[in-house]
DNA sequence: TTAAAGTATACGGAAAAGCATATATTTATG
DNA sequence: CATAAATATATGCTTTTCCGTATACTTTAA
């Protein structure tokens, strides 16, 4: 991945806002997503496919849910660029409203209250 | 600006090309950009006229040379990103044989050699 | 084995990005 | 004033991006 591909993954508000989230929570399923951003299940999926075939997120499926995450083995220089741009999402208070439904801790990981 | 908007700013080389010189340079003139890049005048002109209208660069025309910067008035977020964004070009190694024909001292600013 | 949930992808269209080429604009200079 | 240099913009085109909709695939459960 080159530094421009990097930021172009970036660049839209769908894609950062999938990554916000992601940071935020570890790892999360399409559906959870989808729930969270109110977007529609085929965006949400082309986004992360996009995001995943650049090497930025890992996918597994567990059972009926595909769960993404942020690739832990990104290249070094990525990471402090990951960093400040979620400081700086944070900062502008961009998204700051998105936020995954709650589940009870119980309920996960087999079942995500949002489908 | 918001922060996807930024990363736009980032998401191609001959943007970023002329951010990595611009930011070693302090400041540069479009024939200058041209010939260091190797690049045509329209192409150079159109991206800094984008990086400009966008708030990351400021131009100022000097006699018959207009010399770009990065604007040094950008929201403080944006800085630790422009920062890990250059140290991810270097270390990267992309770009590496882009520079700036030497200038003699006394040339400049007056004479930019390249043109 | 059928149905339903979760996810991915195909398809077609709209919008934006990027480019090469040509031309206009501004400034300096003879 | 005429010309040349530096820069900007217009034009036409191709490619890419993004989206909604429809449909296919995979897994679970009845």
């Amino acid at each position: 991945m080159t530094p421009a591909q990097f930021f172009k993954c970036l660049s839209d508000d769908t894609r950062l806002r999938c990554i916000t989230l992601l940071h935020k929570e570890g790892r999360l399923c399409v559906c959870e997503l989808t729930a969270a951003l109110a977007l529609s299940q085929p965006k949400i999926s082309r986004h992360l496919a996009s995001l995943r075939q650049c090497g930025l997120l890992q996918d597994s499926r567990e059972g009926q849910w595909v769960y993404y995450r942020i690739n832990p083995e990104l290249p070094a220089w990525t990471w402090p660029l990951l960093q400040n741009a979620l400081a700086a999402v944070e900062s502008t208070g961009h998204f700051k409203n998105d936020q995954v439904r709650l589940q009870q801790m119980d309920a996960r990981p087999d079942t995500p209250l949002c489908c």
